[in-house]
DNA sequence: ACGGTTTCTGAAAGCGCTTTCAGATAGCCA
DNA sequence: TGGCTATCTGAAAGCGCTTTCAGAAACCGT
């Protein structure tokens, strides 16, 4: 065999290891550890040789190896309803904005609206080795709380309150009440709901919840025919107003879910020739970025996802260092008036 | 201190590994290793008996030193633009379908537009230890070709068409020139185009110069005040299309980067008092939900980015696996009819 | 009952990093 | 220059799993 210089011989399938930039730089991996790593105490040539041979070998520190010897993975897990909504894709990115200014990675994964799926696939992050733990809500498989727990790994959850688990959130009957008492001071007294799905979901079923009993301090009630749930999507939306109509006399106002089935309950009323909001008043949740632009412009409750993963991200990392936090962040959602709300025609409340 | 049955004893902060499993089952860590990763010659018993124990301890193992040991880190990396764009969302949604289905994990990245974030974050992911990696289009900084040449990980490419690697996508310039011919085959002679930034997206440039040689190819020319470049998004679009009509004579039809920046022109054109699309034609990019239900339903180029992210993910599983693959995949994009694309006006053209 | 297989199993050697610990060096003052 | 700190440094011991290898156990036919 020929006598190559290591460079050349080295095959490529074997990337650079500590030891190979240790034996070029003359030092031991103890102390490429600890220049890598940035740790004082590292006299300044050799500091410099480890620094160019790594330079020169390409190195990269093996994420495994060091996790665990470390016992930290710099990953955070968590885990949305749906990775394809607006309001959890934009709070996993700045989830992940914060995260990442840490050193930390997330890892995002999908529960579609089902304990079982979620608790599945929160078990598949833990078995992955993730540091901290994001989800949604405050109702999940009595199992997932017991696996946290033991895997001893911090955990938030977000979008609503909880009085039993840290949480980044807002309180979603209050803020579905406060857009029912905003319809109702217009003059309403018709007033439906058309939501998405409820089973596994507090936030839905808190909003609900919370628009039932604004009614009933006023002497109203959420007709049975009125309180529709559906699939997301505009045409959940279509299909949620068509059947609230079919139901019986139409409400004066609904309140929606989203924003998108908000939109397809305005599309379904024109259809209908309902003219909007002269004819029916519309709310959606999130304040998604076409709400401003519907026509007429779509009066809605603004969740404030951005800050509710920044809080998040903040209030992980922060426990993952073992800094002091607060359990309960509350990030109040708004409600923001467009046009498609207004008093009722006479007569017609 | 006292006597307490291990089960008690055992400090909260420290899970079990698979030591511990073994100890309870009676046998060594081997049998342990062999029972929880399915292969055979375990005899019944043992089998049952590490079952068991595992159980009952609440025994997971610990996915570092399993990467570590097995030097496979049972992730993916994916490195989008803009992780909070339907389409980008849309793929990275179905490549984790896969992906999960293999038992893999996928761990996303954004970069923004931008090369060198690009490259920042994907060597990110490369140190982490990913086994592969999703790109997003055919440019790249050139020292991200080289790391992950390095790293010796397969990567594929989306969304676009490459000769140099591999790749799962569609020919942007041809799709977007079809949408130009069917534009003047209607009658259409003056074609304009909205596009989002083109710097450092190959995607976005090949479609407009896919639509300028289609014009070319028929005598007529994108005129220099009929090709806009702006931010994505609705507010974008209406920008866009401000700044065309303010370059001079408005085009009858105009062809869009993607659904939101049509919206975004579509509204600007009616608050100008031009119908759509009696007096402006107007072509979309995605084929977005809400695209149907736009007023006049949008006519848009469909990007099939589940099937692009699931032949995405597959590639990469057979890639890691040491399958064969095929080094291009090509799925169409579709032209999409809808009633926002008309003849023009008779003399308009 | 016995040698020859075939199956199972455990000891032990990694995987590549971090970190402790003790020894080596350098620095300093008298 | 010698002795005593204050710094640096490397050897080695993990981290918790997988996997090889060789020995033990079980099985078989005669």
């Amino acid at each position: 065999m020929l006598d190559l210089p290591d460079d050349i011989l080295e095959p490529p399938g074997r990337s650079p290891v500590a030891r190979d930039v240790a034996r070029r730089a003359g030092v031991s991996t103890a102390t490429v550890s600890r220049v890598l790593n940035g740790s004082a105490g590292v006299r300044a040539d050799k500091r410099e040789a480890v620094m160019r041979a790594a330079q020169d070998l390409g190195f990269v520190a093996n994420g495994a190896a060091r996790a665990l010897s470390t016992r930290r993975f710099m990953a955070v897990g968590a885990v949305v309803p749906n990775i394809e909504n607006e309001a959890f894709v934009r709070v996993l990115s700045s989830v992940q904005d914060r995260l990442r200014q840490a050193g930390y990675t997330l890892i995002a994964a999908n529960a579609g609206y089902d304990l079982e799926d979620e608790l599945r696939e929160a078990t598949f992050l833990l078995e992955r080795g993730v540091d901290g733990l994001m989800l949604v809500g405050d109702i999940h498989h009595p199992d997932l709380y017991a696996r946290i727990a033991r895997s001893g790994i911090p955990m938030v959850q977000t979008f609503s309150l909880s009085r039993e688990h840290p949480c980044v959130g807002f309180d979603n009957a209050a803020s579905a009440a406060r857009a029912a008492n905003y319809l109702m001071d217009l003059g309403h007294r018709r007033i439906g709901v058309i939501s998405g799905q409820r089973k596994d979901n507090d936030r839905g079923g808190a909003r609900v919840t919370g628009i039932a009993q604004a009614l009933a301090a006023r002497g109203l009630r959420l007709a049975p025919e009125h309180d529709i749930e559906i699939s997301y999507g505009i045409g959940g939306g279509r299909d949620g107003f068509r059947q609230m109509l079919a139901g019986g006399p139409a409400p004066t106002a609904i309140i929606c879910g989203t924003d998108q089935i908000a939109f397809g309950a305005m599309i379904e009323a024109r259809a209908r020739g309902l003219s909007v909001p002269g004819d029916l008043s519309v709310i959606g949740h999130n304040d998604s970025d076409f709400a401003p632009f519907l026509d007429p412009p779509l009066t809605t409750i603004r969740i404030h996802s951005a800050e509710i993963g920044h809080a998040a991200g903040d209030h992980l990392i922060a426990r993952i260092q073992g800094r002091p936090v607060v359990r309960l962040t509350e990030i109040d959602a708004e409600l923001i008036l467009r046009a498609s709300t207004a008093p009722p025609r006479r007569g017609a409340g």
